[in-house]
DNA sequence: CTGGATCCATTTAGATACTG
DNA sequence: CAGTATCTAAATGGATCCAG
């Protein structure tokens, strides 16, 4: 999605763009659910599809290689029959999901501010 | 993009919601650059548009509107010939801006990790 | 059970011409 | 200068079928 961080073509950039990459490691609408179940506990593929109601296959399957692939799960094979696979949070992941409460933190102390603003910016947009 | 945090259909998601409400509110390629130059100091659309190299003038203001919408930035006008408008990151949007240094941090000393993960996840799905 | 592969609808974003 | 409107290209996501 993002370019990479490699010769910015501004200061502003500079700054942004490994910000940008993080961001967009966590951003869609299944990451943070899937990660936030395994890190109650390592979850299947099957339960992963009852606990995040509305995901398709495609879209389970797309969003589990990308955290695997980042190192934010680990992905365990047991050779049975039938196949039984699982994902959990690595220490990395625990880290991550601590920052993100506190973004979380900031989004509860503001979000008296962001619902007057949304009904400010929406009340003058409606008058125009 | 992300449905609101009404009736979530399990407890993960409701977990999970309203975080992504806050990623899905900086995610994309620009909202950061933005408000990363609003913060520095009040900016002008022209400004921008050099300090953000590769935006066009659509997603420009798109992004702009969706950030002036959520409270992270406010809009000023001069009645002057030519207009001149200016845009200035609110107090929230700078404290937004300290939790996601908060995950810069995060990023910095889990790199090497990254890195690490993504080229053993790379090798291993070429000798697939 | 755990996916991979394919096809198609929807969404999103870039280019650019036009305006007060 | 600071946008808006329109058209088009590209990415994204869902549905479905197939396989170890």
């Amino acid at each position: 999605m993002s370019d990479d961080c490699v010769l910015p073509k501004s200061d502003v950039q500079a700054e942004a763009c490994p910000i940008v990459q993080i961001i967009d490691r966590v951003a869609g609408k299944w990451s943070v659910s899937i990660l936030v179940a395994a890190i109650r506990k390592p979850v299947r593929y099957t339960e992963l599809e009852r606990s995040v109601p509305g995901i398709s296959r495609r879209m389970l399957t797309l969003t589990l290689r990308n955290l695997e692939r980042d190192g934010l799960l680990e992905r365990t094979v047991y050779p049975t029959v039938p196949p039984k696979v699982e994902y959990s949070a690595t220490p990395s992941a625990r880290e991550l999901y601590g920052h993100l409460t506190g973004l979380l933190e900031w989004a509860e102390r503001h979000q008296p501010d962001i619902i007057e603003a949304r009904k400010a910016y929406d009340e003058q947009a409606l008058a125009a």
